[in-house]
RNA sequence: GGACAAUUAGCUCAGCUGGUUAGAGCGUUGCAUUCACAUUGCAAAGGUCGCUGGUUCGAAUCCAGCAUUGUCCACCA
């Protein structure tokens, strides 16, 4: 065995022996056990992996590695998204540069840059997720553009156009200009922003709005019922005249309308709101579009045509003003809708489109997809963690209007829909005969995305692996797409295959920097997995995401944190290179000591350290199955630090003849840690000298052994401490020999306390005068010299003390609570009580 | 306008379904140096758990209201 460098450097390690797992064909689900999957969310292929990613992959790693260890037959199954629009944007970007648009390279040459582009970016991105430790089946990736997800995408459209929940209509959608193309409602993100609002004067009825130009598509003016100023208006036509522009507006009225609101009236523009597309439908207005797909003025626009929509603003209010058609302009903050993919302003506009009817009853199901995806989490099917968000989910999936699926964009899963005159085709191939045309339009990205659970496990064949993992166990992903993504996998899941797409949702929050502030490029403030795996090596990366952070809570990460967990790992590290040194030197001394001074087991410290071994190991367990990843990782660390290290190695460098007990303390806790920290763990395990991974190793049993060391052990922890205190605050160096004598009960305590005495530098001695140290059974007298100001110290705590017991009693005292407390609670606070005159005895 | 969360030591956060004299890490202070580890060890200081009421024998924990911060949703033109 060669012997281990002072400090672990994990550069040294991770890559080989991430090689070393894939070769071992360990990352594939076995043939035993009961199955345990998760299919990855698919990082988009647009570039590469920010430190949210890598949180994500700490966390379902966790869940992986654990089950696997317990033997269970788990699949961890990788892929990526072609995320539409958001990677033709970057292409497009990149075009720009070059001073080309993609028009200017035709459709297949531009999908061709774009293809070779996201190749690419899974290149990147595959380094970046095993630079991780991911420990991920490579031989099942997937992505969301390849031959079977296309073909499960072309089945579900089929399939639901069919069931007619799928239909093509005419409506106001969300468009988004820059990017050529419409956008879901969750698509759209607001802002706010200063704007102005615009008081027009409709001949003797005056509207106010903060958009001027889209006024000369106004057909109607809205008002309430109850309002008397415009009472006897309603049912009437008004003619207003924009600049040469003749509005014939129908006034009606609706209970929805504000009266307090500008002045009551608004101008209704048909076809660039979708308020005014309902009510226009309502109340059987006309649409006139103004603004076409660039973001210019129509020819409906008159004098305006060809004008960007800001320009013609200008333009109009500047004219109006002039003809004196402008009451007032007032200052307003308004919630401008943009693109959350480029934060381009969104033009409302009617087009002809694509859309999923989630309202409509499924023919055979009676129920709508609405209907569908609400009982699966309402019923239990699903649970959400944290279950708050069960009230969100609830609240979108109510307020979900028709979801608009088609893309005018290149980049995407062509929509399976060819037209022929007036006939019209759906199906997985194109139709045979002359003049069929495929529609040009793409599917939005969250479609594909939708079928990911069994898209990925090989639907719409019946494959083993759909019949083996599906439902998923886990879906672990961030809050933020609780929308976009997860309700809509629930959505196609429950319809199309009956089945819940996963078990259970794991909502992790947002990954902030130490101010607090979102990670982003503009303010330069993010952290790059990929540095901080080259400073302080990928287990201190992944610790330092796991511990701290709660379900659905956004966690701050910076560099001190993640040197925190490096120095833990080396910690790790020391404490393995000790206990493998100490093992090494008795083998060579093996002839001459006999076996059972080798193992000269079960002292108080080898019961204690042994019963805390099997607490930690159950509740290790327990936490990662509850989801608590921070609370499991806080508690190895406090026994693997604070206890073995600490207090057990010391005691054993004393006591002797450990190596057996220390090398299956050593064993065990590296198939606890290895969930978190898989590469030190597994570096370690192969520097033992062990054959096998130890990523394949089973989690150990408890041994429920008698705990009641434990208690007779601390009595030796709180003497010792109290003893390092008095040579602290008193200045007296841990060389100096104190003469003192001890008194306990247990004996143990005092055979034990003598070996540690070395630690301490305590000599038995049969009676000393000085300073009296206590625990419970415990009662040690230092030879000390008196010191006035400690002493005042000693005074100040028995005070302290006295406070306490009086209030203790008071409390026993007390008959109400005597009476309805349970047996227990009073039992504790006896023995609180008891304690604490102990203690003032001894103290005083 | 609605909903949700957060508010605990200087900083970052734990604290499960009410029973603590409220914990951890970092930071701070003092001490220690050829010991597995200075990416170390030992010890200490530091909090009336946002505010006000209520329920209870007992509240950081449950309830109500308020304040501050943040997030999400919503067609207020």
């Amino acid at each position: 065995m060669s012997e281990l460098s002072k400090i672990y450097q994990a550069e040294n390690y991770e890559d080989a022996l991430y090689q070393a797992w894939e070769k071992s064909g360990a990352f594939k689900p076995g043939k035993k056990g009961k199955a345990f999957s998760i299919v990855l969310p698919p990082p988009n292929v647009t570039g590469k992996l920010h430190i949210g990613h890598a949180a994500m992959l700490a966390y379902q790693d966790v869940m992986v590695r654990y089950h696997r260890l317990q033997g269970d037959k788990t699949l961890w199954l990788p892929g990526m998204d072609h995320a539409a629009i958001a990677t033709q944007n970057v292409v497009e970007k990149e075009l720009k540069k070059a001073g080309h648009s993609r028009y200017d390279l035709g459709r297949p040459r531009f999908l061709n840059k774009v293809e070779a582009f996201a190749e690419d970016s899974k290149k990147v991105i595959r380094g970046q997720i095993k630079k991780m430790g991911s420990s991920l089946d490579w031989s099942r990736e997937r992505f969301t553009l390849d031959e079977s997800s296309s073909l499960a995408v072309k089945t579900a459209f089929k399939k639901m156009y069919d069931d007619g929940l799928i239909y093509r209509g005419e409506r106001v959608v969300n468009w988004c200009p820059r990017c050529q193309s419409t956008l879901a409602d969750d698509e759209v993100e607001h802002r706010e922003e200063q704007s102005k609002l615009y008081y027009i004067k409709y001949g003797h009825v005056t509207v106010a709005t903060t958009r001027p130009e889209t006024k000369l598509g106004d057909t109607g003016v809205a008002v309430n019922p109850k309002d008397e100023r415009y009472k006897k208006l309603v049912g009437e036509k008004l003619v207003a005249d924009l600049m040469g522009n003749f509005l014939v507006l129908k006034v009606f009225a609706d209970r929805e309308v504000d009266m307090t609101f500008g002045t009551g009236a608004i101008g209704v523009t048909p076809a660039h709101s979708q308020t005014d597309y309902q009510w226009a439908l309502k109340n059987d207005l006309s649409f006139i579009k103004v603004i076409n797909e660039e973001g210019k003025m129509t020819e409906a626009a008159g004098q305006y045509q060809g004008l960007t929509v800001k320009e013609c603003r200008e333009k109009l209010v500047a004219d109006l003003q002039k003809a004196g058609k402008i009451e007032k302009i007032e200052e307003y903050t308004n919630n401008l809708s943009v693109c959350y993919r480029c934060g381009t302003t969104i033009e409302p506009l009617t087009s002809k489109q694509w859309f999923v009817a989630v309202d409509k009853k499924i023919p055979g199901r009676g129920k709508t997809l609405k209907q569908l995806a609400i009982e699966a989490v309402k019923k239990g099917g699903i649970k959400i963690i944290p279950d708050r968000f069960n009230k969100t989910y609830f609240q979108w999936m109510d307020n979900l209007r028709d979801w608009c699926i088609s893309r005018q964009i290149w980049y995407g899963h062509r929509i399976p829909v060819w037209y022929n005159q007036d006939k019209i085709f759906v199906g997985l191939t194109a139709p045979t005969g002359e003049g069929w045309i495929q529609d040009e339009d793409t599917l939005d990205t969250w479609f594909s995305s939708s079928l990911w659970t069994f898209s990925t496990l090989g639907w719409p064949k019946k494959t083993p692996d759909l019949k083996t993992f599906h439902p998923t166990s886990v879906m672990e992903t961030g809050y933020d797409i609780l929308f976009f993504w997860v309700a809509r996998m629930i959505l196609m899941s429950t319809y199309l295959i009956k089945e819940v797409p996963f078990k259970t949702v794991y909502l992790h929050g947002l990954v902030r920097d130490k101010e607090g502030r979102k990670m982003s490029k503009s303010l330069g403030n993010g952290i790059d997995p990929l540095d901080m795996i080259a400073k302080f090596g990928a287990d201190a990366l992944r610790l330092s995401l796991l511990v701290g952070a709660t379900p659905g809570n956004d966690a701050r990460l910076y560099e001190e944190k993640i040197a925190g967990y490096r120095n833990f790992v080396n910690k790790l590290w020391n404490i393995s290179r000790y206990i493998l040194s100490k093992s090494q030197e008795t083998n060579h001394k093996k002839q001459k000591i006999s076996k059972s001074q080798i193992t000269k087991l079960e002292t108080l410290a080898d019961k204690w350290i042994l019963g805390e071994l099997d607490k930690i190991i159950a509740s290790t367990a327990k936490n990662i199955e509850e989801f608590k990843f921070s609370a499991a990782g806080e508690e190895l660390y406090e026994f693997t630090w604070s206890k073995l290290a600490d207090w057990y190695l010391e005691v054993a460098k004393i006591e002797g003849g450990k190596d057996q007990i220390l090398l299956s303390i050593l064993e065990k806790l590296l198939i606890l840690w290895h969930p978190f920290c898989p590469f030190v763990t597994e570096a370690i395990w192969s520097e033992m000298g062990k054959k096998t991974l130890l990523m394949i190793e089973r989690w150990p049993k408890v041994l429920v052994k008698k705990q009641a060391a434990s208690h007779d052990f601390e009595l030796i922890q709180q003497a010792v401490t109290a003893i390092r205190n008095i040579r602290s605050e008193r200045q007296i160096s841990p060389k100096e020999i104190l003469d003192c004598s001890i008194k306990t009960s247990v004996k143990a305590v005092k055979d034990n306390l003598s070996l540690l005495a070395g630690l301490a530098g305590l000599k038995i001695a049969a009676s000393v005068k000085g300073i009296t140290v206590n625990s419970t059974k415990v009662e040690i007298t230092l030879a000390v010299q008196a010191n006035a100001e400690l002493d005042k110290k000693r005074a100040a705590e028995a005070m302290q003390l006295r406070q306490y017991i009086e209030v203790q009693q008071r409390k026993l005292k007390n008959q109400v609570f005597v009476s309805r407390a349970p047996k227990e609670v009073i039992l504790k606070e006896k023995e609180k009580l008891k304690q604490a005159q102990e203690k003032l005895q001894k103290l005083s």
